[in-house]
DNA sequence: CGAGGATACTTTACGTCATAAGGAGTTGTG
DNA sequence: CACAACTCCTTATGACGTAAAGTATCCTCG
């Protein structure tokens, strides 16, 4: 529920993220710190993915560590930034770019099923403000990971920029989507289809005009066949696929594209060695 | 801050969303309601208008009114449910979708710019959590609109809620980018480029081998040109013609259709002639 | 070794939040 | 005119983030 307090200095976060000076223990007085800024962050990681977003309170994650939620003020500076550094961490271990290949498509689309699954193992991150770009190593990381999956395609770096916003902000909301439903689900203790289907016709209820006020919504939702989870990941599939054919598109001399390149001046070089750290 | 109390009874909003059977006034006895569901949202709108997200809360928006938080609820469930009405609100309006054209690419961009400007016009919008379709009329009424300006390009189904739901996606999240450095700039009383140039410093201090380990976000990074507010519409521009191009790829060539579309003949996709917000 | 200061953590407290419960005033219908 | 329905208020509850101040622990320096 909590998700971002607006003012928290992101410079606060930035230095944390980036794995503060890890500090000489060697000539500090007092008693030795019983926690550290990686285990407040599982922490609050466990208690997100176990009882959910609305849950995840200082006092649950000290409580969880067997401390007072003040204890954890000695780490890190406030929620906001535990939120920022929990959302970095999630994020991290998500395969590296593979060595570049001709076959882009299968890179960005492995790239992309893994930032997917990724939220929906911890869809707590889909509720974290993305009006935040909190620039932390593993999603810097990520990005790094898709840019070097998308190099091969050879885009010019507008088009490379949008197609890399356009890209993440797909897998993004798709998989709120999907983790939308799933927990709509679990929470009444209904299946995926049953909610979907007392849905609309709870709609259909409240709006009687639904057809003939929303024709094109109606003939796309008529055209639904299987059971949610296939819609959701025909919509995945499906959208992933009118975006790779965008980045076909527009790429000078694209590859496996089944438009025919008109412009063969390869633009300004999108540093093709990629060797992927 | 707070954005979604995660089990708020979406039933609840529905009622009040599809505007709950405006009660025949007659036969009702107590004094006559001095609010409405609608005077409620308006100034909730108001308040996170001015003030912020952070700032809207049950107190705030009651005290707008002339009342105290408590006597919201007799109009609204809960505070769940009063951000579902805003949000849903706060997309009304927007332009129809146009009467279907050869160009359907200007109208899905026009749409598509409309959506954006309306994003930045309530940033507060952005914070709300997309990890739920609330299905308002509003919203409904815009994703018609897309469908209605997406239906010459003659997508069959699955591609086509793809597309939309890329579509969708995409201007919301290049919209939160957006917004959020314009917040960030304000909140510091800095100018953009000033506030971008400041935060890169910083990261270049704490990892200074940022280069050597994120050589394509480097090269990328390095290759923009004007201040921030260009890039970020180019990005939104070459974007948005990265999807145009996968939805021309993924039509049908020129036969089905209802209209021959056009062949993407283009090359680097920024060509179109995007009028943008 | 013993004092002093730094550090980890706790207790307590404050202000704010959403909202439950109950009461007061207002308005229509019997 | 009584009563019921209704709006709106006051008050109260429990949770939240976190400021302030206290306590216990440990290192360093005299």
């Amino acid at each position: 529920m909590v998700v971002y307090a607006g003012q928290g200095d992101a410079h606060r976060s930035l230095a944390l993220l980036w794995g503060a000076a890890p500090e000489p223990r060697t000539g500090r007085s007092g008693p030795k710190p019983g926690l550290s800024v990686d285990a407040i962050v599982s922490a609050g990681i466990a208690v997100a993915d176990d009882e959910g977003m609305a849950a995840l309170s200082m006092r649950a994650v000290g409580e969880r560590l067997g401390r007072t939620a003040m204890a954890l003020y000695t780490y890190v500076p406030g929620k906001a930034e535990l939120l920022d550094l929990m959302h970095d961490r999630a994020l991290a271990g998500l395969p590296a770019a593979p060595p570049p290949s001709d076959d882009w498509r299968a890179a960005v689309t492995a790239w992309a099923g893994a930032l997917y699954d990724r939220y929906l193992r911890h869809p707590w991150m889909l509720q974290v403000s993305q009006a935040r770009p909190v620039l932390g190593p593993a999603e810097l990381t990520a990005m790094e990971a898709l840019l070097g999956a998308l190099g091969p395609a050879g885009l010019a770096p507008g088009p490379l920029r949008g197609a890399v916003s356009a890209l993440w902000q797909f897998v993004r909301g798709t998989a709120a989507a999907t983790a939308e439903s799933r927990a709509a689900a679990a929470e009444t203790g209904v299946t995926d289809e049953d909610w979907w289907t007392a849905r609309s016709a709870r709609l259909a209820e409240l709006a009687p005009d639904f057809p003939s006020r929303f024709p094109l919504l109606t003939a796309l939702q008529s055209g639904a066949d299987g059971p949610p989870q296939d819609r959701e990941q025909e919509t995945f599939r499906t959208g992933l696929a009118v975006l790779l054919d965008g980045v076909a598109a527009a790429a000078p001399a694209a590859g496996d594209a089944p438009v025919p390149a008109t412009r063969p001046g390869r633009a300004a070089g999108t540093g093709e060695g990629a060797d992927t750290p």
